[in-house]
DNA sequence: ACCTGAACACCGTTCAAGT
DNA sequence: ACCTGAACACCGTTCAAGT
């Protein structure tokens, strides 16, 4: 053994990532391991840590691409929608079918542990950012008169209620029965957001 | 070894689940382990099985401990406010502070993978449904004319909404700087649903 | 009846040794 | 240079054996 060179780093780390998300998708996060990623792959554990840092790093890389899907869904959301309004309302509900769809690689973003304040990496951030840029875009008509620090408020404000309806509601902390659907829980909050920030604007 | 009897069953479980959250306390979810918490506390991991069906069950305990703090810190801030919007408001603003202040324990409620949808046990959905009702009845002021049904949905989304916005903040999830401090966001979520809601009525 | 200690089947991570 | 395989220090969980 040793010495195979069957392939080249960069594909030994797309080949655990794509086992990774299969795994997990799978199992969940808790089903997850180096060894089960390895055996996946045809490698020894050993190999992995040849590639990647530690799991912790498999685990972001991994939780990049899911934000990077998320991405696109909302990027094709956004291309069909009509008015700001209808647009924000749309995002919010492509929040929920992608959680609900992708519900393992999605609960791995919020259930692995981010390091230390500041030492995510900058790939990571700018994921983050890319999906939040693109909320502020789409709520950017309905805050004409509004400072982009507001804008940004908003924003967040929206994304972090919509990220916490679901999350909640998903992981069974929400006691959702009946017609308090996840859907309805967020279109309630979107748009009496909404109505409240134009109300501001027009005073 | 063996038959000490120094302490009853549920002298080992009170303070199993102490050692448990001091662990967690300091090193999070992360660093909690049957074998610390057992060593802790002066007993064997065997022990440990005596006395919790497994370390889910352990931690599903500790996490209503931490529900029950929370539950306490929003009826006492409650009782100190003045109308339904600054009470709100409020409960807003002490969810933010019990999540700073007890990062890791309240972390773990959401770290902490729960069981299947309905093998949630019912002690744990009591609190959280108590948690929610104080937030109803917070809320029942400013929709008089609302249905009991919207009502469970307002306090849902509110809920889940501020639950978000910390979760994401905490974990630096929302590209939070400068202004848009995480009780700027809650703020801004709070006011702006409530307008809205308000403005329904009034229609 | 109550508790231990060792065992089982797993972990993440490292690194000397092989080719 | 690339990869392995074994080792280290941990896990959760079980259960025969001791008192």
């Amino acid at each position: 053994m040793a010495r195979r060179s069957d392939h080249s780093r960069e594909q030994i780390q797309q080949m655990a990532l794509d086992a990774a998300r299969d795994i997990v998708a799978r199992d969940g996060y808790t089903g997850l391991s180096a060894r089960k990623v390895a055996k996946t792959i045809g490698y020894t554990v050993g190999t992995l840590y040849l590639v990647f840092a530690n799991l912790d790093e498999l685990v972001m890389r991994a939780n990049a691409q899911t934000l990077d899907a998320l991405y696109e869904t909302m990027l094709a959301t956004k291309a069909r929608c009509k008015n700001a309004r209808a647009c924000i309302m749309a995002l919010g509900r492509a929040y929920i079918r992608f959680a609900s769809e992708n519900t393992h690689l999605w609960g791995m973003i919020y259930e692995h542990p981010l390091p230390d304040r500041d030492a995510i990496p900058d790939w990571y951030r700018e994921r983050v950012a890319r999906n939040l840029a693109l909320v502020e875009d789409t709520l950017q008509p309905l805050a004409k008169n509004t400072s982009a620090q507001e804008l940004a408020v908003a924003a967040r404000a929206l994304w972090g209620g919509v990220h916490g309806i679901c999350i909640l509601a998903l992981t069974n902390k929400l006691d959702v029965v009946g017609a308090a659907s996840v859907p309805a829980l967020v279109e309630s909050l979107i748009d009496n957001y909404l109505k409240g920030l134009t109300a501001n604007r027009q005073r």
